[in-house]
DNA sequence: CGGGGTAACT
DNA sequence: AGTTACC
């Protein structure tokens, strides 16, 4: 008998929602009152004027949700902004399109979570979502009821006793009682196999360890969430997605097939819509009922799907890999393990839409406030609590999108991004300044070739390629002993490149005074030189950095205390 | 739809 | 290196 991994899928419910806006009472329907309670708090927290008044959060041109007062007004989510405020001229409107907060509070939620789960086995996905494996936690304490077993104590004892699931190796006091004849939370299909032993008593405990991890998450971190437990990742996300807010349910390997066969293709994960597209134009490509047979009408459950196609026809439509992948997944079979996401992004990007730029200094207008944005991010995310980088990236990348280019297709160009970026002694102004005249400039004239005329509907600047930066000692002396010349030591492996060869012109008559040349030799030096008039010193310990630095160095100081 | 992200293809 | 699919 091959075991199984035990495998919780959770996601924050209605994340966005409560992090960016503090939408009170967002699950209408919900009868616990935990939701309201919550949700009302953070409100408080937040912004209390809000509770009283009907508002919205728009994206662009549209509502993407609102509360309850708007609600109860007949405010729409996902209705256009402008229906809206001619239906509601006086409906306060919340900009929703910077995911500062979101970012912030998925990732004190990520790690949060993942200090629960041994080996750290916690996978991302997306803002809101998180897969955990947390097998190894299952078999240590099955091995411990076995030996409980072999000790002399009766079976009948051990079933009916609660068990003491061990959260921790180390120490035998954290952890949760939890019975073991009895699962956590709902049951997929609402069928509960009759063996609860081997892999099934796996998932019982599983259930109770989602339980346990969804109950610190609320109490500590005051966030409801919905849970999924399985043996794969699929499985245990689509488990989750069946009951919503704030529960949790577990499926069962055996009931698995059944479970699957009810949904639309579609709502597999990872079968979008292009793929269930091409799927069922491959299934349904010869039959003569293109006239009286609609897209939408055809027959896309996954039993359906399972019995007019076969492997064979993924594989030929789909490629071998998708294919098969596919295929595998509509049998509950997703062989992809966790993958524990790295503390280190691969890109960071910040983009904007517009309704259209068509002049060289409108584009680098805005690339001059994306660039800023980006370097922020860039020195908030890739930077430790000691100012230390994690990362380099080494590459950055253009993309745009223009209006005759049709619908989502976007072009993109990159380039090697120079080491000033990692400069303590510029200015984030400086730097930023550089970037957009010498780097994002010509990378927009390579991106628009030689046509004259251009008609830009969305920016997307970014860094990729991130470089892990090696380890540095955690030796807590070397930071609180003041070295005075720290920053030296930071400034040694920054070493300037001559920016001759991105040197693509700037189409038309789009001049910089600044900037309008390379670096000369000397300027080249006062790149990488240290500049004492622009960097602070902390009041605590006394080290030196830059101003952005000091911003994370000063939170090192109060995790500390 | 939006603003970000990841990974796999070519 | 650039595109496409997915969430």
């Amino acid at each position: 008998m091959s075991k199984s991994p035990v495998i919780i899928a959770l996601d924050w419910d209605a994340f966005y929602c409560s992090v960016s806006s503090s939408i009170p009472h967002v699950y209408c329907g919900c009868h616990t009152n935990t939701n309201t309670n919550r949700a009302a708090q953070v409100e408080e927290h937040f912004n209390p004027e809000l509770k009283k008044i009907a508002f919205a959060v728009k994206q662009k041109g549209i509502i993407c949700t609102c509360n309850y007062v708007a609600r109860a007004r007949g405010v729409k989510k996902l209705q256009m902004l402008v229906d809206a405020v001619k239906q509601f001229p006086d409906l306060v409107i919340v900009n929703g399109e910077d995911l500062s907060r979101y970012r912030d509070a998925s990732k004190e939620l990520w790690y949060f979570t993942r200090d629960m789960v041994w080996g750290g086995k916690v996978e991302r996905l997306g803002f809101d979502e998180l897969f955990l494996d947390v097998t190894e936690m299952i078999d240590y304490n099955i091995a411990l009821l076995d030996s409980s077993h072999a000790s002399g104590e009766s079976r009948c004892q051990v079933d009916s006793a609660p068990f003491f699931f061990r959260m921790s190796k180390e120490d035998e006091s954290v952890g949760f009682s939890c019975p073991l004849s009895s699962v956590a939370g709902n049951v997929a299909t609402g069928c509960l196999p009759e063996d609860f032993g081997g892999d099934n008593l796996r998932l019982v405990l599983g259930s109770h360890v989602c339980h346990y991890i969804r109950s610190q998450i609320l109490d500590i971190k005051g966030y409801t969430s919905s849970g999924g437990v399985s043996i794969n990742k699929t499985l245990a996300k689509m488990a989750g997605a069946t009951h919503k807010p704030n529960q949790q349910t577990v499926l069962f390997p055996e009931f698995a097939q059944d479970f699957l066969d009810s949904f639309d293709i579609g709502r597999i994960p990872w079968i979008g819509h292009r793929s269930k597209s091409i799927i069922l134009d491959a299934i349904y490509k010869g039959s003569a009922d293109v006239n009286d047979t609609t897209k939408e009408e055809r027959d896309s459950t996954v039993f359906t799907v399972r019995h007019l196609a076969n492997k064979h026809l993924f594989v030929h439509s789909l490629g071998q890999s998708s294919g098969e992948k596919l295929w595998d997944l509509l049998h509950g079979i997703d062989p992809s393990g966790v993958q524990p996401t790295s503390d280190i992004p691969t890109q960071i990007s910040i983009e904007d839409t517009f309704k259209s730029l068509t002049s060289l200094i409108e584009v680098h207008n805005v690339l001059s406030r994306l660039s800023h944005s980006l370097l922020e991010r860039v020195q908030v995310d890739l930077m430790d609590l000691n100012g230390d980088w994690l990362g380099h990236p080494r590459t950055m990348r253009l993309t745009t999108r223009t209006r005759s280019s049709g619908y989502g297709t976007r072009i993109s160009r990159s380039d090697s991004l120079p080491s000033i970026v990692f400069s303590s002694s510029h200015s984030r102004d400086y730097i930023v300044d550089y970037l957009v005249d010498k780097c994002w400039m010509p990378l927009f004239s390579k991106l628009i070739g030689d046509v004259k005329t251009f008609d830009i509907v969305l920016l997307n600047v970014a860094v990729v390629n991130i470089e892990k930066a090696p380890a540095k000692s955690s030796d807590i002396t070397a930071f609180f002993g003041k070295k005075k010349h720290n920053h030296n030591d930071q400034l040694q492996d920054v070493h300037i490149e001559k920016p001759e060869h991105k040197k693509a012109k700037v189409v038309g008559e789009y001049v910089r005074p600044g900037f309008s040349d390379g670096l000369t030799e000397e300027e080249e030096e006062d790149v990488i030189s240290d500049d004492d008039s622009s960097d602070e010193v902390c009041v605590v310990c006394g080290q030196r950095m830059m101003s952005f630095a000091l911003e994370a160095h000063m939170r090192f100081h109060d995790f500390g205390e």
